[in-house]
Parts: structure tokens; sequence; C-alpha cells
DNA sequence: TGCTACATGAAAACCACTATCATGGGCGCA
DNA sequence: TGCGCCCATGATAGTGGTTTTCATGTAGCA
């Protein structure tokens, strides 16, 4: 069975600023922002508790164009992909049928197995644009 | 006019390298790669060149999964994308129009502009399936 | 309540990559 | 061909994100 995970409350802060965050940030970002908040939580800590949120697959994780690596908490569990915008990370969920369709047909053409792709927009939103 | 490059040993060592290696691979392997071969060249040159490069769009860049930049040269100029063996690197080139549109409507209908997008496909190869 | 194993976090290590700057060598020009 | 300017080189140091280490804290079970 899955492990264990324990319950404390540095893991409880991290999850429930997640839920409240609608854009994708990066670790360092949501460190800040929980001593911001006047919690006590060291930056390993959050480092350990959204890979572990990633593994169980309760996180998206995303490398912003920087390379480092941007989370958030998607409406959906199953499969999608973003719409981000590159100035406030604000992401939209977008599926996309007809480009799953298509990566599979692809591999199976070429040989490959064991697939799995990365599909991201990225862009500049309405709000971010118009500022 | 593009700014003009000097025609140096280790650009053109660099150069080379890369018009016989298939598979994409990482600064540092190409450094290494050079070194083996007995290049007087040094990491810096390495990582600046393959920066030129790409600039200039004469090789593709994309992020392995460790998020690290990877660099190939690849045959056709024109915007397309990879299909990537996650064991040895190897990439076959594969374009998508039906997957470039359909990244243009979404876009459009959320509102982002200035829009770029990743589409990569990974997967472990017939050869490395076999291995 | 007491034990134990897992979680925490400060500090240090690690790793890819970039900036610095003194030296070397292309290339334009005479 | 030789001169000289200026860009390219590369060793070293720095940067920034992420991981490891390890002593301490604490959740959760008996």
């Amino acid at each position: 069975m899955t492990k264990a995970v324990r319950a404390t409350k540095q893991r409880a802060a991290v999850s429930e600023l997640l839920d409240r965050l609608p854009d994708f940030r990066s670790a360092q970002e949501i460190h800040e922002e929980l001593r911001r908040r006047g919690e006590g939580i060291g930056l390993t800590t959050v480092y350990r508790t959204l890979q572990n949120l990633a593994d169980g697959g309760e996180v998206d994780v995303l490398r912003s164009a920087g390379g480092e690596a941007v989370y958030r908490r998607c409406e959906s569990a199953e499969h999608h992909h973003h719409l981000v915008c590159r100035r406030c990370g604000a992401a939209e969920e977008i599926d996309a049928p007809a480009v799953e369709q298509w990566a599979g047909e692809m591999a199976e053409r070429h040989g490959f197995t064991e697939i799995t792709h990365t599909v991201e927009i990225f862009g500049v939103c309405r709000a971010c644009t118009a500022a």
C-alpha cells in the first residue's frame, strides 16, 4: 500500500496554501509566503512536501522558462495540460484529446514505448496584457 | 544584420560534434566528449557556443526531466517537435500542424497573447526497449 | 503516558549555469 | 605579409535552485 504520511502542521500549511493559490509558484515563493503568514516552516520541508504531493499526483509540477520547478494544485486529477501566463504564473487547465491521440500514434509509428508527454502553452494573460 | 561570429577551432569542434550526435546531449556531456577527443576547450566556451547556436536557431534546446538543458542539431530549421528516448536521448523530429492550430485556438479563447508552446513526447525507443 | 520511527530544519553540499577578467588569436586592412 | 584591434577563450569565482546531512522534535501507537 501507499506509504503512510504523517499529518503535521507544516504539511497542512503547504497544502492549504496551495489550495488558495491559483497560479504556478516556485518552492521558494511558497516558502516565502508561508513565512510571511507566520508559519514556522523551513525551506527544506517545503521542498520535501511539494515533492511528496507531486509524487502522489496531488499537485502538478512543470518547469518555468528558467528551468525552475513550479507547483500548483489542480482542479482535475485527470491528465490535462496548461495555458500558463509567463508574467504572473496564472494558469488555465485545458485538455486536448486530439493531442493525446496524436502523441500515441506518433509513438507507435516510431516504435517508442512507455510514452509520456509534455504539452504546455505559455503566453501573457488578459490581465497582464492590459497592464 | 546578424552579428558576425568569429570562426574558431572551438566553435568548429562543437558544431562538428553536434553534426554527428543523433541524440540530445547536455552541455556537460558535450564538453566531456570533446575533451575525450583531445580538443582543448573549456566548459565556459561550450556553454557559450551552444547558447549562440541555439539563439541562431542552429540547434534545438529542450529540458530533460531533471531540468537540465539538452542540445541537438536538427534536420529541419522549421518549427517542429520531438519524440525523445528517455534512456539514450535519441530523438525523432515530428511536426504537428493540428497541435499548432489547437494551441493558437486555446490561447485566443482564453485571451492569452504572445504565445509559445512546448510539445515533447518522451518514451523508450525501439532499441532501448529491446535491450 | 512512554516509545519509536518518521518528520523537521539549519547548515552544508551539490550541480548546472553565468559572470569576471586577463590572455590569446581571428580577421580586416595597409 | 605584417600589424593591431577587438572579440573569443577559459580558469576561477559566484549564483541560485535543489538535495543531503544529522541532530532534534513530535505524531501516533501500545
